[in-house]
DNA sequence: GATGAATGAGGCTTCATTCAT
DNA sequence: GATGAATGAAGCCTCATTCAT
C-alpha cells in the first residue's frame, strides 16, 4: 500500500479506463515537461501543471500519486523519446559505420528537439527518491546500449580502434547532451548542423582505423 | 535593497567588518555547499544551513540577502575552486603539450574532489534568476578560457590539428564534468586514473598531429 | 433539499422504488457501520463505503443527501438493534425479576455482538448537527424506557428498593455500554459471562429488598 | 527521526527555552481542549486553534509535530487533571471509608468541571494512532488505580464486601464519566449534588458490609 | 437507475524572512 | 553583532459532491 513503483506501469492510476489513463497522463506529462523545463520542478506547482493541462488539480491525483510521480513520468517520457528515435534512425541501414553516424545524428537531433527537457533530466533526476531514480538510470543505460552496440559493431568490423566501449559511449552521449546543457553558449558559436559536423569529425579522428577511413570515404562518396 | 547584484561584490552584507564578513560567509558557504550537494537546493532549508554552519538562522541574513544569494555564493565558490586549481597545476610547466595534459588532469582532479558540488552546479544554476546566473556563466567561460588557451598553444605549436577551439574545449570540460555527473555508473567501470588515462588517449588520437605524436613520445619518455 | 430531516423517514431518497431503497440503504449502512466503527467517521471516505458496499460513489447520493446522513442511518441502525433485542429477550417471561435480569443480559449481549458499533455511537453522535442528533437521543431514551419499565415493575412488586428509576437505569445501561467502551481493558480481566455475572450480583446487592432476595432464590432454584 | 513519542515528554518541541515551551503549550492546549470539545477534533482546524490561542498557525508546529499531537496533549491534560484532583481530595483523610467517598466525589467534581473535555476523551481517543493511544490508556489505568486503592482499603478493613476490585472500579469510574456523557439527559433529572448523592447511596448498598454500615453511620454522625 | 471521472474548496504543514531582545 | 522565536504566505493533497453518459 505504500511501496514505490519499480516500473512505469506500477505508477497506478485510480481510474480504470485504460485509454483514458493514457490520454490524461499524456496531457499531464506534456504540461509538466513544458513547465518543469522552464521553471524547474520546485518552482512549478501542481496547480500550474493542471492549468496548463486544462484539467483540475484534483484530477492529476487520480492518475499519479505524488508530485514526484509527475516528475518521474515527465523524465521517463523524455528518455523514452531518445529510445525511440535512435532505432527509427537506424531503420534500413546495415553498414556499421553508417549506422554509427546515424545513431549519433539521431541522438543529437532529439536532444535538440527536446532541449529544455534534456536539461530538465540533468537538473531533476536527483530530486527523485532513490527507487524512482533507479528507473531513470535503467532507462539511460538502455539508451546508451544502443549507441554502444553501434560502436561495438564498428570495432568488430575493424573500422574503429579497440576502445573501451562504454567509456567512449559516454563521450558520445555527453557530446549530444552538451548541445542542450551548454546551449546558452554553443548557440552563439554554431548551428546544430555545424556542431554535429565538427563532433563527428572529432570522433572520426579519435576512433577510425585506416580501414575505417577507407570505408568512410567510400560511403561518403555515394 | 531590492535590485539584484550584478557581481559577487554586490552581494552586500549588513555587517561592515570586512574580515568578519569573509569568515562568516565562508562558514555559511561551506555548510551550504555540503547540504545543497546532498539534498539539493530546495530540500535544504536556511535553518539546516544555519545549524550545520553553527550559527543562527537570523545571522545568515546579515551576510546575504536571499536564500538564492546563498546558492549563488555556493556555486561561485565551486567554480572559483576550478579557476584556482588549473593555474596551480600549470605552475612551472612551459611545454604546451605538458601544460595541456596537466590542465585536463587538474580539472578532472578538482571535479573528483568536489564531485557532489559539481553536480550541484549542473542542477542548480537554472534555479538562479537570470542576472545572477550570468555571473556563473561568466565564471565558467573564464575557466574554459584557461583550457582553451592551452589548446590554442598546442595548435599554434603545430602539435594539434586546427580544430574549433571553443567546441573542443567544451568536449574537454564536459569530459571532466562527466566524471561527476555519471559517477553512479562510471565508478563501476573504472577508477579516476583509468578514466583520465582513457580520456587523454582518446583526445590524443583526436587532436595530435604527426608532429604532436613525436613530441608526445619525447615528453612521455622523460 | 436543504432542510434537515427530523425523523428517519425524512431522509429522502431520490429513488422511488420503495423496496430498492430499503435494499440499497441496507447495503450502504452495513458497509458504513463496519468502516466507521473501525476507522471512525472522518477517516472513512464515501468512496470507501461505496467500495465496501459494492456500489458506485454516485449511487450513495441517490439514497442519502449527505455523508452525515450515512452516519445518521448507521447510528440509527445500531440503536435500532438494541430496541429489538430487548423485547425479544423478554418474550414469554412474566416474572418481573426474571424479566429484569433478562433485559440486562440481552442488552449486554447485543453490546457484545456490536461492540465496535457501540463505540461508534459514543464517538460519533456529536458529529451530527443538532437536529439529527435529537433523533439519536430519542432512540436512546426509548431503549432506556424498556429497561426502566422492568425496573419499575420490580419496584412496584416490592422486589427492589424505591430508587430513582431513571438514574439507576443509566447505571444499568452504562454498565452494558462499558463492556464495549472499555473492552480493551476488560477483556483482560474477564469474559463477557463473568462480566455479566459480577454485574448482576452487584446490582442485586444494590437493589433487591429482603422480599426481592427471597424471590431471587426461588427463581434461581428452578 | 520518525518514531512516535512513547511518553509526553518525548513530544519534542523545536524551541529550546523550557519555560516558554510550557507556556506556549499550555496556551495551545487550552485553546485546543475548548475547540475540540465543542466542535470535535476533525471539525477544528489548526488555524482555529491558533486564532483562539492568539498565536500564528506556524507557531504551533514549533511545539508540536502534528495535529494529532495537539489532540494527544489535549487528552493528556484532561486525564492529568483527574490524576491531580483525586490525591488532592484525599489529602489529610485517613479513614478508609471517608477516603473512598471523597475520591468518588472528587472524581465527579472534576468531570463536572471539565465536562466537555471528558466527552472529548471518549470521542477522540480512537482518533489517535495506536502508540499514542497507549499513552492515554496508561494514564487512565493510573487514575483508576487510585480509586481501586481506596476500594481495596475498604475491603481490607472489612467495611466492604470482597468484590472484584477492578470491575467495581470501572463501575465507579463509569458513574462519574456518565455525568458528562449523558449530561444532556441527566441535567434534566437532577443536579450534580443529587446525582452524586444518589450514586453514593447506590454504591453503599452494593458494597458496604454490616461493619461498613456501622462505620458509615459513625462518620456520618460527626 | 447506476456509474465513476471530474471538480475545487479547504486543511495541514513547511519555511524564508523578520524583529525584539 | 547575534539569536531564535514568531509569522504567514503558499503548496500539496484529500475527498464530498456533481453530472454527463
Amino acid at each position: 500500500m505504500d511501496h514505490k513503483p519499480s516500473t512505469v506501469h506500477d505508477v497506478k492510476a485510480q481510474v480504470t479506463d485504460e485509454a483514458l489513463v493514457l490520454r490524461r497522463r499524456s496531457q499531464i506529462i506534456t504540461a509538466a515537461v513544458e513547465l518543469f523545463s522552464h521553471q524547474g520542478f520546485y518552482r512549478t506547482t501542481i496547480q500550474d501543471v493542471a492549468k496548463k493541462a486544462g484539467v483540475s488539480a484534483g484530477l492529476i491525483y487520480q492518475y499519479v500519486s505524488d508530485k514526484e510521480d509527475v516528475l518521474l513520468l515527465a523524465l521517463l517520457s523524455v528518455l523514452e523519446s531518445y529510445k525511440q528515435e535512435i532505432p527509427a534512425a537506424l531503420e534500413g541501414l546495415s553498414d556499421p559505420l553508417e549506422r554509427f553516424w546515424a545513431a549519433i545524428r539521431a541522438y543529437c537531433r532529439v536532444v535538440d528537439q527536446r532541449r529544455e527537457a534534456t536539461v530538465l533530466a540533468y537538473r531533476s533526476t536527483k530530486s527523485l527518491p532513490d527507487e524512482r531514480r533507479q528507473l531513470i538510470k535503467a532507462c539511460e543505460i538502455e539508451t546508451n546500449g544502443m549507441i554502444a552496440a553501434c560502436l561495438t559493431d564498428c570495432v568488430k568490423a575493424g573500422l574503429m580502434r579497440e576502445v573501451n566501449v562504454e567509456l567512449v559511449t559516454y563521450q558520445l552521449v555527453t557530446f549530444a547532451h552538451s548541445w542542450a546543457l551548454k546551449h546558452w553558449r554553443l548557440k552563439e558559436l554554431c548551428t546544430l548542423e555545424q556542431y554535429v559536423a565538427e563532433g563527428l569529425d572529432f570522433f572520426a579522428q579519435a576512433l577510425l582505423t585506416a580501414e575505417g577511413w577507407k570505408h568512410q570515404r567510400k560511403i561518403g562518396a555515394e
